[in-house]
DNA sequence: TTGTACGCGTTATCAT
DNA sequence: ATGATAACGCGTACAA
């Protein structure tokens, strides 16, 4: 490997020379800087990362973990972190924990002898606490996305859950649906529960009436066996007349089963929920969701790590950003009315 | 930070233990054993990787570079190189060049500088091949996915591109389509002008005629602007009954174009095309792919690259893996007799 | 303006 | 079975 020795040894200056050179740092004579970038040229050097985060403790390395590689929402996001880093010369390293606690483990231990300079990610849950104390004992900046996690203090953004769940079931509502089901994630999971509660004070705002029945509750990655929800549905009695799913893979998972079942969406049952579905639709889209600004989580995360990166021995306040979902109105809902 | 110093001290031994006991290497009686590793447990040590690296000379990252994160194509082929990765101990960083040359020069420096142990590859385009010369002079291993590159020899995976676009052809040569249209990604990528000559073959060996004006050539990735295709489409006459499409974001565009002109699918106009869509389609798969088995490329082309780290010394004939595309026939495509 | 000595945290080599 | 020393490639502090 060409390191600075040998590049200083060919244009007859020190190591240090070089390396003042590479960082355009102290003084140099024009001559001397022009020599030596021309043995840098000819001898294809190219600096040594590794060596360079040793010295300064830093490895201008950051790291996104998500929960699901193959969700739309995530990669949207991933791409708003993506450039973010780039933007201030940081480089990303990658993690797909696929909504469970061992592979976010295996990332945890990844990140700490990574040594990286920081991390955004979106926790697996509650249970994801000892994860991030973790974190926080070693030191390593971290920001939450989309989900909070009880105990522990951070900077983190959000989407608003609760309103944005209101919102669907006002638009339900609206329509003249009066027995609304609802498909979360794990309650173990912040926005799962908000999604929830929002599910219940539109009902009763709407003065209609919950029953626990109606809430199933299953994890928010795809599913590899609909039988048990396929059951729920089942004992429904009455059926509803529409559903709000948790977010965008459940929705679609309940529309395979209802296909299943040779039930028509929106002529037999209406759908709505959370999160888009992605620019690479088939057709003209055709789910009414709350769609959240998957790039802005990743964007604006991205730049509060990145700021409190900067400033990590100080002790500023923790940031919270919430995002508004939006209504997008399209034709998953029959009107009843 | 904790080192295996501070490690050392307390537990009354020389560095060289601790490193031993971390790494299970040499003789370590059970109790010096059992010591250090109480120690390391109380003081949180966690190992630096990077201090590692320096001395192994190798990361144990990998890089997978891609040309467009918002493609499932792409998703589903991370998650492949991601599960082949871990499997065997590796770290992944990512990039995401957009389709576009400056991008992946900057992901090049960035290979270069971090030492990562191989690269995983979809490049740009023939013009990338400045990029894939500077990684052999360094003898970065690498392995090119998707696209070949004139002029460079290397582990490759690929998709059988002509045989594929061949059957596509077929399939709307038996449903009665004699006038199509193919809409392409840059004839500076392999795969796209493989996709070209399959389709020119697949007309021929059907007895259509082919004729220059029936091809459009554009960007693989998202357009922001389609009245350039429109014009094209404006100026054929007569109009062609189906349309194949290079890859499935560019179907995706081209639905987009024919709602504007407000024709239907398959009613006024068929279509198929490369990929499939990903798992997340809001309604029932609609439309007819070649699809590609976008898991294995990563998974695959992963396992080659860690192949050909193992023995990066001797020089083993490169290899090649060309994947077969599956036609799944769904409801783009319009019966004409 | 340029150079010397040292340290970052770890492992390989050689010694005991 | 355990330890001392050097080395990986680079940047900081200080000296010249």
């Amino acid at each position: 490997m060409v390191t600075i020795y040998d590049i200083a040894a060919k244009a007859n200056v020190s190591a240090m020379t070089v390396s003042r050179v590479i960082n355009n740092t102290g003084k140099i004579s024009d001559r001397t800087r022009a020599k030596v970038k021309r043995v840098m040229e000819e001898m294809n050097y190219v600096p040594n990362q590794t060596a360079r985060s040793l010295v300064l403790q830093q490895t201008k390395l950051l790291f996104l973990l998500i929960t699901d590689i193959m969700n739309p929402f995530y990669t949207t996001l991933a791409r708003g972190a993506e450039d973010a880093a780039k933007k201030h010369g940081y480089r990303l390293l990658f993690g797909n924990s696929d909504e469970n606690l061992e592979k976010e483990a295996d990332y945890v231990t990844t990140i700490l002898t990574t040594r990286v300079d920081g991390v955004l990610l979106a926790p697996a849950g509650d249970p994801s606490l000892p994860h991030l104390e973790s974190l926080q004992r070693h030191n390593v900046p971290f920001v939450l996305l989309d989900r909070e996690v009880p105990g522990i203090q951070c900077d983190i953004v959000l989407g608003d859950s609760k309103e944005g769940a209101r919102q669907l079931v006002d638009h339900l509502a609206a329509a003249g649906h009066r027995r609304i089901a609802i498909v979360n994630g794990s309650s173990s999971i912040s926005s799962a529960r908000l999604r929830l509660q929002g599910y219940k004070e539109g009902m009763k705002l709407n003065e209609l009436t919950y029953s626990d029945d109606y809430m199933y509750e299953t994890s928010f990655g795809s599913l590899n066996d609909l039988s048990d929800m396929d059951r729920w549905l089942e004992r429904l009695d009455p059926m509803p007349t529409a559903i709000l799913s948790g977010n965008n893979v459940l929705a679609v998972e309940v529309m395979r089963l209802l296909k299943q079942r040779n039930m028509r969406v929106p002529e037999d049952i209406s759908i709505v929920c959370f999160d888009d579905l992605g620019p690479h639709t088939e057709v003209e889209p055709f789910l009414t969701v709350a769609a959240q600004q998957a790039y802005q989580f990743g964007y604006m995360g991205m730049e509060m790590l990145i700021e409190r990166i900067g400033h990590r021995n100080e002790k500023r306040p923790w940031k919270k950003i919430v995002l508004p979902a939006e209504l997008l109105v399209r034709r998953s809902v029959r009107p009843l009315n």
